[in-house]
DNA sequence: TCTGGGGTCCTAGGACCC
DNA sequence: TCTGGGGTCCTAGGACCC
């Protein structure tokens, strides 16, 4: 999709098209551009930029707050519409979808045709601008799909990979970023032609496993990590995590607990939503200089519990913490995932049994009555209330029960 | 100009096992 | 008295993607 979540705001205020707009917060707020207009990327402007420096850049842009909600709501519109071309879809991102056409020949076309025909319908049906890229791989139908914005089509057919990559840049390629491309840079490598020319075994000596993938994606072929496997199987989550950038850094104990809590809530209650538990609970730190840590426990048996996500994070915490320093961001992640609670004694089993389903109960209250009806005795003193606004409500005694 | 939040995959070292 | 080879699990950090 083009520019998706700024097009998805234009259909809810038909005033923004055409400006310059920012999607990800007020132009003062400490955070990044989720995305930009075209008409602000004049500007030079782009996602990732801090929103202070898209302000500088382009003063004039208006600056809206992103809507999570409304970009779910379109991506599942889209994803209808490609369920309507084959049963083969994958979900990429919220925005980006592989499709795999092979035997719908008969039934869309050639792959042209079917390409102009998708092209519409998703216009049709969700009245936003898409691109799409067509090839012998995802890699290359990704790669054209990017030439092809805003709003085109691009197909290479078979034969013609290598000539059409060469003469890209290596960054053009899913998987370089800006360090790759440093490092291809000093061996003399810009162009994709100059991969493709190397042996693989130079490739691997510099730059390992990468390398031999590289090899293989320069002639046009889904090679390393990303890629492989079939198009369509819905992969399970292998993390499920919550992170808070403070609007302003704190050392604060208590603040610093109840943000935790607050995420512990977030992310048990999304392990229970995917009926997954989890054995490895991770701590994220970020002090006033941006410098980030990453501390974590293995349990001896899988959680979803919100208490016991909290509990572990916060000894982590307390454990790893810098003494008085400022911290600017804390996050909780938690993986080692599995669809079943795992080796537990038989009546620890059943306690966990039976604090999920109670969970799951307060899961659905939350869902009727709002996220502040229900709170678990977590035992605050602080209160979180960083820009969500969701203040927890006060915390009963730790000796309290959760109530059925 | 100070740098979000949700993810995946890879690397590398150490513990531990056979 | 010096010191193998393979495998798995765990931890920490980093590149990259949208």
């Amino acid at each position: 999709m083009d520019a998706f979540f700024v097009s998805v705001e234009e259909l809810y205020d038909p005033s923004l098209r055409g400006k310059p707009v920012v999607v990800g917060g007020s132009a003062t707020q400490r955070g990044v551009v989720s995305a930009a207009s075209y008409a602000a990327r004049k500007f030079g402007v782009h996602s990732a930029m801090p929103l202070r420096t898209a302000h500088q850049l382009c003063p004039q842009a208006i600056f809206v707050e992103g809507h999570p909600d409304r970009y779910r709501k379109y991506s599942n519109l889209v994803r209808e519409v490609l369920g309507r071309f084959t049963p083969q879809v994958e979900m990429a991102s919220i925005d980006e979808a592989y499709l795999d056409m092979t035997g719908t020949e008969r039934l869309h076309g050639p792959p042209l045709l079917a390409a102009h025909k998708l092209h519409n319908a998703i216009r049709e049906a969700t009245g936003l601008n898409n691109s799409i890229g067509a090839g012998t791989s995802r890699l290359l139908a990704k790669v054209c799909s990017d030439q092809a914005k805003p709003h085109g089509i691009v197909w290479i057919p078979p034969g013609a990979e290598a000539a059409f990559l060469a003469p890209l840049a290596v960054r053009k390629i899913p998987g370089v970023g800006k360090v790759t491309e440093q490092k291809l840079h000093r061996l003399g490598i810009r162009q994709v032609g100059d991969l493709a020319a190397l042996d693989a075994k130079f490739l691997a000596e510099h730059l390992g496993e990468w390398g031999l993938a590289l090899a293989g994606k320069s002639r046009g072929l889904d090679a390393g990590g990303w890629f492989v496997g079939e198009i369509g199987a819905e992969p399970e989550p292998k993390s499920i995590s919550h992170e808070h950038t403070f609007s302003v850094d704190t050392a604060d104990s208590d603040a610093l607990e109840a943000a935790l809590a607050h995420m512990s809530e977030k992310v048990g209650r999304r392990l229970r939503e995917h009926g997954l538990w989890a054995r490895t609970i991770q701590l994220k730190l970020r002090y006033s200089d941006f410098s980030t840590f990453t501390r974590a426990l293995t349990l001896g048996h899988a959680t979803q519990i919100d208490t016991e996500i909290y509990q572990t994070a916060r000894e982590l915490l307390r454990k790893n913490r810098r003494a008085g320093a400022a911290i600017r961001l804390l996050g909780v992640q938690t993986s080692g995932l599995a669809p079943e609670a795992g080796q537990l004694d038989l009546l620890e089993g059943a306690q966990q049994e039976r604090m999920g389903r109670a969970l799951s109960a307060m899961d659905k209250l939350r869902d009727k009555y709002g996220e502040g009806s229900v709170s678990l005795a977590l035992g605050l003193q602080g209160r979180f209330k960083e820009r969500t606004h969701e203040a927890l409500p006060n915390a009963p005694d730790k000796t309290a029960k959760p109530k059925k």
